[in-house]
Order: structure tokens, then sequence, then C-alpha cells
DNA sequence: ATCCTGGGCGCAACCGGTTGCGGGCCGTCG
DNA sequence: CGACGGCCCGCAACCGGTTGCGCCCAGGAT
């Protein structure tokens, strides 16, 4: 029961394997006639190429790498990776490019690349460690295909695909203190997470310039349960802060499900601001601060795609806005669609 | 710039390359000094085996393919598939498995088995058509692992993960049923496809042996867009039956955004119930009936893994229970606990 | 000192395609 | 009728590891 092979082919014709190969890649130097009887038997025998042996000549395996940065339960819980996968996926569905993925805490982007298991490789910014940053830069010289997504964690060179966060939030910060509010509680990602801290720092500068101050920050571990837990720390507070932001909208999923349970109404009592604006942020009419989160991911795989075909392409840097909806007040001069009076204070 | 092979490490040390193959495979024929030598020098020049070649003499490629049924847009926005994708991409992460995966409308799935570029492969029930049934049964016979997750369109000798619907589906029409709903609307999936059709055949016979008729049958497509155009649709009817049941979470999501629209209350109006249960469901306190599809998915992985040992292990059938969230009433004469609207109560 | 044993290593074939190059056969032209 | 040019195809090397087999040499036994 072993594969059909090529030599199979030329065996039962009686020619030559080369033959065989030119037959079937259209080949000029072959004869129509001969090419015909390959093709057919190929069909009849069920003649695959083995993609091994292909890619060991051609050097290249024509496949494109993800490197999801922690555990599989993390990433996929994290509607922000599938909408990024979404992206992905769909400009490599165009261009027939396979991907190759593993989630991993310890992510070995750089053998797959060394290893010819891939020859391009999607790396989220969000998990590269300035170690693994070293050796994508020396990678990329060499031919690999290598695109960023999100902020690296320090300069470089690679293809990047990112947004500028501070439009968004700049405007978020706007709208909360013309609704009011003074005093803010912050949820931002791990402590160490460069990522996290550069977004709670952009949160903390606009809320400043906004004439608010962050009187509480709490560091979640970017997951719902994680966000629900904060949320319960929060309301621990005397005063509870009237206004949260969050580093992600996962968090500000959890928190809200954690308000509804202790009874404290959204927006009147506490207002929530998210960030990512994942698809379930829609449905729960979460107000967030926008990112094209799709659209990062296809850039990242177009530029990886161009890059295969040697073409080099720049990265490329999306905006965000603010997405209102019903987790936060609007300013009190226009009346609110949605008001409750301020009714019951938690403590 | 070429990468470093074996030969390279040969030449410099001034041996033969079996050597050295050996010394890194701890052949124990191989005198511990050399492969002190070997080793280090392989350190040294960053020497990675190529996986291509590799492959080639294995016979194997260590990776496990995942076809999804459709195109990404369609797949990624369905959390039932990010959520399958986790319990897959949790388990073969424990085996250090790498996944390679393609959304496509027409899976090429055995072309990778035959290729060899997979030495096993999840397909999706789902989306598997009669013809391609056929192959993978083929396929199997001569070591290749499989492992199908959903209901295939006919019974195979394949191992299947699968969900038993019966007792989910009946719970949820007879919770229906004592809280006063007499006639019904299904929105169910695609018009053609094998297992919309099943699903939908199991909640009509559920609903008549509750005493309920279904009054209104529409087809979504599945998305969140198709469920919000299956209730606008609804809507339109005279009179707009009590409650609706549907064939997937992502379509209920879609009806609960056009009913708050519309100013419709839900469940007071209209009760809704979904099927799967994925994350959002909760979120948004969607009943629906639950079904494990994490655990599926990390099922069907771990079948695989065992079937790459040798090992051949039987499918499994998981079972279905209603989770009763704020969608649906609770019978009259228990007052009902938790009722909220799902958002803030329109009009 | 000779024979034997076995540890340590090299040779070469092989996995399955790809490709440069050379050669046979045909037709055509001089 | 011989030579020359094309068209087709086969030979063989190569991609980078893996592995069966055999050789060489040192050390112990006799």
């Amino acid at each position: 029961m072993k594969a059909v092979t090529l030599q199979d082919l030329a065996d039962t014709l009686g020619v030559a394997r080369s033959t065989v190969s030119r037959a079937l890649r259209d080949d000029p130097q072959i004869s129509p006639t001969t090419r015909h009887h390959v093709r057919r038997l190929a069909r009849d025998l069920g003649y695959h190429p083995n993609a091994a042996a292909r890619a060991l000549t051609r050097r290249h395996s024509g496949v494109v790498g993800v490197a999801l940065p922690r555990s599989a339960p993390f990433v996929f819980a994290n509607p922000y990776f599938s909408t990024l996968l979404e992206g992905i996926a769909s400009i490599a569905e165009d261009a027939g490019v396979p991907i190759l993925f593993s989630a991993s805490p310890t992510p070995d982007y750089e053998r797959w690349l060394r290893e010819g298991r891939v020859d391009g490789l999607i790396a989220l910014g969000y998990g590269v460690r300035t170690l693994d940053l070293e050796q994508l830069e020396g990678l990329a010289g060499r031919s690999a295909a290598i695109a960023l997504v999100g902020a690296p964690p320090r300069p470089t060179e690679l293809p990047t695909v990112i947004a500028d966060e501070a439009p968004g939030i700049a405007t978020a910060c706007d709208r909360l203190a013309a609704a009011g509010h003074r005093e803010l509680a912050l949820v931002t990602g791990p402590e160490g997470a460069a990522y996290a801290r550069a977004r709670a720092s952009m949160w903390r500068t606009s809320a400043t310039s906004a004439g608010m101050t962050i009187v509480a920050t709490v560091h979640g571990d970017d997951t719902q349960p994680g966000g629900a837990a904060a949320a319960r720390h929060l309301l621990e507070r005397d005063p509870v802060p009237d206004a949260w932001l969050f580093g992600n909208d996962a968090m500000a999923f959890g928190a809200l499900g954690a308000l509804e349970a202790a009874g404290v109404r959204v927006p009147s009592d506490v207002a929530v601001v998210g960030f990512d604006d994942v698809p379930p942020a829609a449905l729960l009419g979460l107000t967030t601060v926008h990112q094209p989160v799709r659209a990062l991911g296809e850039q990242a795989m177009r530029l990886v795609v161009a890059a295969l075909r040697g073409d080099t392409a720049p990265g490329h840097t999306f905006s965000t806005h603010l997405e209102e909806r019903r987790t936060t007040r609007s300013a009190p001069s226009t009346p609110a669609v949605s008001r409750h009076g301020v009714t019951e204070d938690v403590t």
C-alpha cells in the first residue's frame, strides 16, 4: 500500500522518470502524445507528488507559519486572535497558501524557518521577545518572508503591521470627561508585558490631558475571567470609580458579567470602555476602541505573500477610533437615550 | 547565505556525513568524544536539520492537518470553529504536533494526505461530502490517521467524534412547552446541508412530541447576519411565533440583534433558543443547547495522535443538555429568578 | 606473535522529485 | 545522397538526511 511515485509511472510506461516529471510539469520539450499518456496514467493511478521530495529540490515549502504567542486555551478564548486569524486565513486562502501553526508558550518560530518547514512567518509582536526579534531579523536577511503584527518589544526593520492607538484612546477619554467622569480605573494586561505597559501609559496620558485622573490600576491577565476578577477587586474600593478602562475587550466582557452579578448598573453606575472591538463587543453593546483587527491580519499576510514573491513591502499603520455603544453615557448636554436614575450605591 | 547542512558539519570536521548524522541522533556506535565535537560544532554553526529531507527519508512529516470546510470569513466569524480549534490546538500543543490548516470552500484534505504533507487529518463532518468520505476511508486503510468531527453525510467506519443532540433538544422543547409555547419558528442551516437537515428534523420531532408545532421554517446560512435576516423575515409573519429555535448560536445572536432593533422583547414577546453554547452565548444570556465543543476538538486530536502512534481508537459520542439563561421564560408556576433584558429594555 | 573480537567510522544506496546536458532519430536542405 | 538542425527523450547528478554493511584498527586472548 505505498503511494504512487514518479518512478512507478515511468516503469509502467517504459519511459524515464525525468520524462514523466517533465510531462506533468508541462515542459515544452515533451511531445503532446507522451504528455497525454503520462497524464492519463497519473490520473488513473491517483498519482500525487510527494510534498517532501518536492520541497527538498525546490528549496521551499510553500507554507506560511503563524506563531501564536501563548497556549491554545488562551489564544482561542480571545476573539482578538480569532479575528486576526480570520484576516490571515482569508488572504492565505486567496493566495493558496496553507498555514502552519502551533500555539505555544515557548514559540519556536525561527526553528521552523531554519528547518525550511515554512517559507514565511507571521509573528505576533504581542508575544515576541527581544531575543526572538534578533533571530528573526537575522533570518529576514536571507530570504525569509516575515511580518510582525502588533508592537514589537523594540523598534525594528522588520515589516510591522500595527494600529495607532492614540486617536481612539484620546476620543474615549474626551467622551468620558464630557460625560462628567473625573476619576477612572484602569484594568491593564500582565505587569511585565511591553504591549500592556504601552497601552496603559497611553490611557494614562490621554486621561490626564482630558482632565481626569486614574485612581486605580489593576493588572489583569487579558482573559475574561481575569477581567471579572479585576472587576470584583475594583468593586471593593471606596468609592468605586465610575468609569473603567480596559486593556482589551475580553477583560471588559468579564467585568460586565461581574458587574451584572453584583447588581451594578452599566453605564449609570459604572461606565466601561474596552479595547479592540472584537465581534462580541457589538453584540454586547460594549463601548470600545475600535482596532481593525481583521485588516491587520490581512495586511500581515499580504506582506508575507509579497515577500515570498520577492517584493519587499513596507509595514502599515492603521488607525483606531472610538465605537460608542451602551456601556458609556453620553454627555449630559445631550439628553441620554438610555438613562437610569442613580439609585443604588455600591460599597 | 545558505543554511548549514550535515555535509557542512562533516566537511569542517573532516568526517563522514553519516557520522555527523549518527552523532546528532545519539547513535550508540559513535564515540562520546566525536559525538561531543559534532554537537558543539552544530550548536556553534546553528545547524538545523532540513525538515523536507528528514520527512523524505522518514516517510512522515509529523504534522496534522485540519480541514476547515468553508472560507475563512465564515469559519472564523463563527465561534463554534474557534472553540473547536481551541480544543484541537490544546491537545496538539501537548503532543508537540504542529497543525496545518487552510480554510477553503473546496477542501483538499486527501491531497495533503497523499502528498505526505500531513500524517493525520481532522475533518469536520460538517463539510465532508460523501465523495470525500469515500476517499478518506480509502486513505485510512493505509496508515493515515483520520478523525471526523460532527455528523458525516453517511455512517462510516472512520473514528468520529460527535455529540448526541437529542437530550438537549428534547429538554429545550419540554421547557418551551411548559412555559406555554405552542407554535414555534425554526431557523435552520443551509437547505442542502445534511447536518442542518438532521438537526432541523430533530427539532421538529422533539417539538411535536412535546405537543408543539413548528409553524414556520426559514433557512439561514449559519452566520450572524443570516440570523438577523431570518429574524426580520419571521417578524413579518402574522402572528409572529413566540418561540424561535435556531440551528446554531451564531444565527441566534444575529436574531437577538434584529429583535432588539425591532423593539421586540426577549423573552417576553419572543423566546429564543440557540444551539452549541459557544462562549458568547453565556455573555449574552442566550438559552441554548449545550454541546461540549471544545471537548469534541480535544477528543478528535487525541484520536489522531493515538492513531499516529499506531493505536486504533474508537470514536466518541458526547452528550448535550439545555443551558437555560435569559432568552426563555421559565414555566409560569415557578416565578422567574433572573430576568433581565438581554440589554437594556428598549421601548 | 597470531588470531579474534568488536568498537568506531566511512561508503554508498536510498527516499522522490528536478534539471542540465548529451544523444538518437527524424526531416529537410544543399 | 550526405549533412545538418530540431524535436524528444534518457542519463545522471543533486537536494539533505538516513541507514545497512563492511572496513580498519586497537586491544585482549591464546
